[in-house]
DNA sequence: CTGTTAGCGCGTTCAC
DNA sequence: GTGAACGCGCTAACAG
C-alpha cells in the first residue's frame, strides 16, 4: 500500500533527523553540508523514494529545466533528425524538452510560445525565421535563450544556427548549369508554405537567371506522393531537361514518376533532390543531392543554447556548410542534345 | 522598456481594482464573478499581456497540463506519426508534451520517468510494454494515468493501445505460406532489441511451423543500409523465396539488394515488409507489406488517456486491427518451381 | 557548517 | 458575489 502522497523534502529531513535546508543543499550537490550529512542524506533520499518536486523548485528560482522546441513536423526525417540531435545534447545536460509541431504556422507556433513561457522555460528553439511578429516581440521582452534553427540569417532573435538556403540553390543551381542543363524547372510545395524552399528555389533561378524557370506546386500530402504527381503533371506541359526538387523524398517520387514516364534518368532528364538523406545511399541510380548537416547542426545548436544559458557568450548567427553530392541522376550535356 | 517582471495576477487585480480572487475566478472560467467584472477583468489581463505562471498553478493543484511521451526514436516515420497522432488530440485540449527517445533502452526510459514525475505531469505514455519492474511500481504507485502503446498486453500498467505483433507475424506468414512459398527468412535487428519485431518474427515461425527461418540480423543503423546490407549476407548462404522485414524501409533497402544481386522480385524471390508506408505508394513494384494504423492509433491513444484524466472509465487493453496489403513483390509459387 | 525566516504566484477554504 | 487568510514544496538570504 504505498502512501498516498510522496515524499517531501520535509519528510526525508525529520527522518535525517537534519533541517530541511541541509537536505536541499545535499541533494543539489551544493556546498554546506559535511560530507557525512550529505551521504547519509542522499542515501535516505533514495531509499525513501524521494523526487523533488519541479513546480516548487521552478516557482522559486524562476526558471526550469525545460526547453521548449518547436518544428513545423515530424514527417519527413529531417526535422526528426535535428531534434534528435539536440535531445541527446540536452538529455545529458539535464533538460527535458517540451515539443511541438506548428504545420508551417505562424499562429500555431505564437499559441504555442504563449503557453510554454509559462512553464519558465530554460530556452525556446523554433524552427526558421519566419515568426508571427508578436512572437519576436514576446520573446525579445522575456530574456530567455532563444534559438532559430534551420535557416540563417543575420538579425535573429537571439542566436541562430542553419544553413542559408538561397546559397544551397545557388549551389544546385550551379552544378546543374556548368553540366549544361537548360531547361529547369522546379518541383516543390505550394508558394509561401515553406520559406526555405522558396529561398533554395531563388537561388536557382539567380544562377539561371535568363532562362525561364517552370515550377510545379502539387497539393500538400505526403512528399513521395507529391514528387511523383507533381513530375508528372510537369511533364505534361514539356520536358525539361533537369528537375530540381524540395527534398529528396520528393525527388525520389519524381525517379518513380519519370520511369513510368518512361524517361531515362539521367540519359533524358537529370533529377536534382535536398538533404542527402540515408535512403539515397541504396538506390540503384545514386540521386545527385545537397547535403545538409541535420545532426550536428541540431548538437551545434543545442551547444549554443546551452552556452547561452550558463551565461557564455556565443557568435550569435552560424551558418553552417553545405555539399553538393554528385551522384548519377545527373551527367554533362552534350552540346548536340 | 519592457517590464523586467511579467505581470502577475496581482497586478492585473490592483489595476482592476478587485481581489486576486476574482482575476483568478475569471481567468479560469469558473462562477463566483459578475459578467461585468469579469469581461472587465479578461480585457485588462490581455492588455496587460498577463500570463499564469503554470508552475505555481501545478504547485498548488498537485497536476499540470504536461503530458509526457515516450518513444523508441524518431527515425523511420512510424514513431513520429503515432506521436502526430496524439499531440493534435492533446493540443486541441490545451496539453502540451514533454517528449522523449529511449533508443530502445529500458534505463533511459527509466531515469526519463522519473525526472518526468517531478512534474506532476497529468499522464505519461511509453512505448511498448516492455518495461524495467521500476518503471511499472513508480507508475503504478502514482496514481497517474499511463498508456503503453503501439505493442498489446492483457496486462498494462494502466491502459493500453495497439496491435498484436505476434498475429501480424502470423498474418505475414499465412499469406506467404498460402502462396507456396516454403524457404523463408527473417531480416530484422539484432535479437532483443525490438521485441515486438522478435513477436512478429515468432508469429511467421509459428506459421512456417516445420521449416527452419534464417534470419539475418545487422548491426543497428539506418533501415535502408541494414536492410541493403542484411539482405545480401542472407543471400550468400543460400537464397531463400521470400524474405520477412522488420519493417517497410528494410525491405526497400532488400528490394534494391536483390536488384543488385541480379535477383528478380518477385519471380525469383518475394519480399514482405511492414507498416505500410507512404513510400510503399510510388514504387514500381507495390511492396507486399502489413497495414499499421499509426496515426489513427495515436489518436484513439490520446482519446483513452484524456478520458482516464477526466476520470471517465474506459477500457484497458484496446487491440487494433491491422491488414495485409498484398502486393507484386509476392506471388503465387508453381509447384515446379 | 547549520538552521531560521521569508517568500516564489497561485488556488483552496472559509468567512463576509 | 466577494475577499482575506493560508498553504502548495521548495530555495535565497540571512543568522548563528
Amino acid at each position: 500500500m504505498p502512501r498516498a502522497k510522496p515524499a517531501k523534502i520535509e519528510d526525508v529531513a525529520a527522518k535525517a533527523g537534519v533541517s530541511i535546508m541541509s537536505v536541499s543543499r545535499a541533494l543539489r550537490g551544493v556546498e554546506g553540508v559535511s560530507e557525512k550529512k550529505r551521504t547519509e542524506i542522499l542515501k535516505l533520499a533514495r531509499q525513501m523514494k524521494y523526487m523533488p518536486n519541479s513546480n516548487a523548485r521552478s516557482l522559486v528560482v524562476a526558471n526550469s529545466n525545460l526547453i521548449g522546441i518547436s518544428l513545423p513536423t515530424f514527417a519527413g526525417e529531417v526535422f526528426a533528425e535535428i531534434l534528435s540531435g539536440m535531445r541527446g545534447t540536452f538529455d545529458s545536460a539535464g533538460y527535458s524538452s517540451v515539443i511541438d509541431t506548428t504545420e508551417y504556422s505562424r499562429t500555431a507556433e505564437l499559441s504555442w510560445v504563449k503557453r510554454l513561457l509559462s512553464w519558465q522555460p530554460a530556452a525556446i528553439i523554433l524552427t526558421g525565421i519566419d515568426h508571427d511578429p508578436e512572437t519576436r516581440a514576446l520573446l525579445q521582452a522575456s530574456k530567455i535563450p532563444v534559438l532559430e534553427i534551420w535557416d540563417h540569417t543575420g538579425d535573429p532573435i537571439d542566436a541562430c544556427v542553419g544553413i542559408d538556403h538561397f546559397s544551397a540553390g545557388e549551389l544546385m543551381g550551379q552544378h546543374a548549369m556548368e553540366l549544361g542543363y537548360c531547361r529547369p524547372a522546379f518541383v516543390t510545395t505550394p508558394r509561401g508554405h515553406d520559406i526555405r524552399a522558396d529561398a533554395r528555389l531563388e537561388g536557382v533561378r539567380s544562377v539561371f537567371s535568363g532562362a525561364e524557370i517552370r515550377a510545379s506546386r502539387p497539393p500538400l500530402g505526403n512528399a513521395f506522393l507529391t514528387g511523383f504527381h507533381g513530375t508528372l503533371k510537369l511533364i505534361e506541359g514539356g520536358t525539361p531537361d533537369v528537375i530540381f526538387y524540395l527534398n529528396d523524398h520528393m525527388a525520389f517520387g519524381g525517379m518513380m514518376a519519370c520511369g513510368q514516364a518512361g524517361l531515362q534518368v539521367p540519359d533524358q532528364i537529370g533529377i536534382v533532390g535536398f538533404n542527402g538523406l540515408d535512403i539515397t545511399g541504396v538506390l540503384p541510380v545514386k540521386l545527385t543531392t545537397i547535403k545538409t548537416p541535420r545532426r550536428l547542426m541540431g548538437i551545434t545548436g543545442a551547444r549554443t543554447i546551452l552556452a547561452k544559458i550558463n551565461g557564455v557568450s556565443v557568435e550569435a548567427a552560424k551558418a553552417l556548410p553545405v555539399e553538393l553530392v554528385a551522384g548519377e541522376t545527373t551527367r554533362p550535356q552534350s552540346i548536340t542534345n
